[in-house]
DNA sequence: AAGGTAGTCAACCGCGGATCG
DNA sequence: TCGATCCGCGGTTGACTACCT
């Protein structure tokens, strides 16, 4: 493809990774969360990756908190309504779903709920209704610059701009009530910017549990993580999967292989 | 049955921001 | 203050699978 690889280090291994691969990187966060950067991750393990595809992996597929599956209906409508809200900004949507990921997110978004919205006939970039968007591109053509996409644009690139936009688009996906437009501030009064902006520290508790192991980054104070005992991190709601990964076995070379043991052994759903 | 096409999703890439010395 | 390093994010790719002809 031309592109640079991310590594330059020759022999770092790229594409699927393997039960085995899963196995050590596994076993190597949870005996060691916090203990270091994630660049140090590969050789501690004794992978051939590099620390970040370490990270995405351990990120998107095997941190025991994630759920599988198909998102639900409930999960569409908020991601939908989220989506209205800050755009492509993936990582914020899904911090606001719990055990669900960007990365998932991100997909289930191209693959089905943009032509969900197309079929709703609502546009999935401005979730304006079609047709307004086609007065709107009217109006552009005939001179008058469309605040439609222009907005949207903005609030893709500058996070900022959530909340100070001049005429963000409001709502829609469920909400049909999408054409009134917005005014200056109208997201400092909205129930969900609100909540959106608050600090990570103010999640809702639906679902969300501390995660000390997802904590992990060079910032961590390796003190203050050797001095948390080893079993704290399955204290607190995610045994059951490790549980069953753990039931696997040692053995089964095909463990994680297939998506669909994950999704059972998780056994999580909203 | 075989080949082509579309859909799905895990993984990669490069950039920008945060942190550190 | 500045440069180096690292991490996280969003966009994109490509392998795999299902479906269609």
């Amino acid at each position: 493809m031309g592109r640079q690889p991310c590594c330059d280090k020759l022999g770092v291994k790229r594409g699927p990774w393997t039960a085995e691969e899963d196995r050590k990187l596994m076993a190597f966060i949870l005996g060691n969360a916090g203990r270091c950067c994630w660049r140090a991750v590969p050789k501690l393990a004794g992978l051939l990756r590099c620390g970040k595809s370490c990270r995405l992996r351990w990120t998107n597929y095997l941190r025991p908190d994630l759920k599988r599956g198909l998102l639900t209906d409930d999960e569409e409508r908020l991601v939908v309504d989220l989506h209205a809200k800050l755009g492509n900004r993936w990582s914020k949507i899904a911090a606001k779903l719990p055990g669900r990921t960007d990365n998932e997110i991100k997909n289930h978004w191209n693959t089905h709920i943009k032509k969900k919205l197309i079929k709703m006939g609502i546009d999935p970039i401005t979730h304006e209704p079609l047709e307004v968007r086609k007065q709107i591109e009217c109006k552009s053509n005939n001179g008058e610059k469309s605040q439609q996409q222009d907005t949207h644009i903005n609030r893709d690139k500058d996070a900022s701009s959530v909340g100070s936009e001049s005429s963000p688009p409001e709502l829609s996906g469920a909400n049909t009530d999408n054409t009134t437009g917005g005014t200056n501030g109208i997201h400092d009064q909205d129930p969900l910017v609100k909540w959106l902006l608050e600090d990570e520290d103010d999640l809702p508790t639906i679902g969300i549990v501390e995660e000390p192991w997802l904590d992990f980054t060079v910032e961590n104070d390796v003190d203050k993580f050797n001095s948390i005992p080893s079993a704290m991190s399955w204290d607190i709601g995610a045994t059951d999967w490790l549980l069953d990964y753990q039931d696997f076995g040692a053995g089964d070379s095909s463990l994680l292989d297939d998506a669909s043991m994950v999704d059972s052994s998780s056994g999580s759903n909203l």
